[in-house]
DNA sequence: ATCATTATATAATAAGCGCTACAAATTAGG
DNA sequence: CCTAATTTGTAGCGCTTATTATATAATGAT
């Protein structure tokens, strides 16, 4: 055990407790007084453990990215683009209902526009958003490469219709659609789907 | 002309410049500082016309949808479903991504997740939300009795699909996406889309 | 001219923000 | 025990926020 007084409180459940504040919040929205009850700590607390606002929101914002990399990539690991592209998007509709966290995606609804202190957290989330867009757009190249999807498909086309799909069913999850609603989205989404 | 010293500033210029600063910076990012600079006055005067902060954002709020309404309703009166679809899609791309005023959607990035203090301006865009939604069901209802859709399809799944990929296209254009890539992703959608 | 009325600019208000001294409390090592 | 190290709770910091009191300026009506 480390020298001096230990922590009193869990880390992880901490950090969890933030992210529920911020993914229902957003960055701007959720203030140190909402972070610091929601964590059951005082400001020194999170100060010494997470640096500052911003630092706490990382810290997040990386917990939320581990719950997404759940489905996300055995949704592309699925043998055909077609697959994926289910998986992809019966995924999200499921995740973005889950009872057990706040509706919607924080990457999302998080800092979509923003003042100015809080746009370096808003290009982040934006650099995000192209990275899980970039990852699918790399798994349908591949399709594309293994014949998967037809020679004339447009791989990085696709994968931005995949991605504005998904993104709009994070507006309406946020706007109180229920799951059976996203799901007959996706099921309509996949018809535009080669395959 | 009415008793008084007359107003020094055009009220309709002001609303304008208000709506281009809460467009890029959402109702939480902009400060009264920002929007006094960007409307040319101080304080008193903005809101002896216009109330305050809120009543600011809705007058900002009305006049954004008049400039929607603009491409919207023509969409809406399109003889065919697919024709709506199709006018839809293809509007939003060029809207979204449109020179003259920032991008993306007020009505999304506006305030998708907010504080205590900015819940009342979520929940009415939440609300106009569901109006343009409720629009386009009811447009294509109409077309189902008209013969215009199959028998067998759905008219509020297919508005939902329209109005996320909408929305969708909007984050991507909040994300930065060029409207030849926009235009991209409405061709795709419209491909889900019966007729 | 004078008055009532309205707009303007300056400057101040109370409240809330993110953040941090400070001292007391709790541990391990000597 | 005592000391060093670390966390904790309280209380407050400086700053920004939205909002407004005040005095001055500019108009129409009398």
């Amino acid at each position: 055990m480390a020298i001096g007084r230990p922590r009193a409180f869990d880390m992880d459940q901490a950090l969890d407790r933030a992210l529920d504040v911020f993914w229902r919040k957003g960055y701007e929205g959720a203030t140190l007084c909402d972070l610091t009850a929601a964590m059951g700590i005082n400001p020194p607390s999170l100060y010494a453990a997470f640096g500052n606002k911003e630092g706490l929101f990382r810290k997040a914002l990386d917990r939320y990215g581990e719950m997404r990399t759940a489905y996300w990539a055995d949704a592309l690991e699925a043998p055909t683009a077609r697959g994926v592209a289910e998986a992809l998007l019966r995924g999200t509709a499921k995740f973005l209902t889950d009872p057990c966290h706040p509706k919607g995606c924080l990457a999302v609804q998080g800092a979509l526009a923003s003042g100015a202190d809080a746009d370096c957290i808003r290009k982040e989330l934006e650099t995000r958003r192209a990275g899980s867009l970039a990852r699918i757009r790399d798994r349908l190249k591949r399709a594309k490469k293994e014949g998967d999807l037809p020679a004339d498909a447009d791989p990085a086309g696709l994968a931005r219709y995949l991605a504005t799909v998904i993104e709009g069913m994070a507006v309406q999850a946020a706007g109180g659609a229920s799951r059976k609603e996203l799901e007959r989205v996706a099921e309509t989404a996949l018809r535009a789907f080669p395959g």
